[in-house]
DNA sequence: ATTTTACTGATAAATATTATCATTTTAGAA
DNA sequence: TTCTAAAATGATAATATTTATCAGTAAAAT
């Protein structure tokens, strides 16, 4: 799992170990600020610009998912494969739905719009917070 | 169209009555800025605060959705019935998409989580962009 | 008309994200 | 193992978006 970078065209930092160490298997789709006071622990000259270019960099190569389902700030997403969310408007967890839906647009649509990726988010309120 | 506002409790002001005409029947899921820009023609005093809020209270009562699908900014929308989304990633255009997909979440995850809404966005390439 | 309530807009502040750039580090070549 | 080119780090500044304050004002209720 170090190696993803490497494979990715990418430098192998410390910094960025640590990034991808918290980031793998994580499920809680974190935001930026999470990923950085984690890694501070560990590296107290971390700087925001680094969590950010690292995270940049990683979902330009397609080694990381940007979520956007929740309105305040991005989260990001280590699990790369095709799925889909629900998204508690209180607390704002986010839940991976591995299930696979059929849904396929007018072959007229398609051929105006190359679709790259389909996103279906289930908006509404967790177990934990209906009391 | 207008009296909009006071069904949904709302004072009706000259300002939010120009927010609204923007609005209404607009398509393209303008940002705040672009709301504020083109009200600001008619209303040289208009500021940002106005418009946030405005937007807000809209949102909150109903009367306008929240779109997130652009990384960038929150996007708004007078279509608050069920629709899903087209969004070009390079030139960040939102277009409707009405038609009706049937996804259903199983029984178990829905006694967990309580589905308000599900939004299915289409990340991709439009016409106009793919050259 | 008077009162109550809510809205406006100037401004400041908070939050999130991106840009600069001198210094340091990595990775690969010699 | 040096050496070197390329890239990353982190301090800092800047930008962008959004929210908070609040005195003055305007809309609605009485
Ligand atoms: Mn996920
Ligand atoms: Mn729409
Ligand atoms: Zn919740
Ligand atoms: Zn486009």
């Amino acid at each position: 799992m170090p190696e993803q970078y490497r494979q990715l065209g990418m430098k192998l930092t410390p910094q960025r170990l640590a990034i991808l160490h918290y980031l793998s298997g994580n499920g809680t789709h974190p935001s930026a600020e999470n990923i950085y006071k984690d890694v501070l622990k560990q590296f107290p000259t971390m700087s925001f610009a680094t969590v950010y270019n690292t995270l940049d960099a990683l979902a330009e190569k397609g080694g990381l998912k940007v979520v956007t389902v929740d309105p305040d700030k991005k989260r990001y997403d280590p699990n790369t494969g095709p799925h889909h969310h629900l998204y508690c408007i209180k607390c704002k967890n986010i839940v991976d739905i591995n299930k696979e839906f059929k849904i396929r647009l007018s072959d007229e649509m398609r051929r105006d719009f190359d679709v790259l990726a389909v996103c279906i988010e289930f908006h509404g309120i967790c177990r934990k917070c209906k009391k």
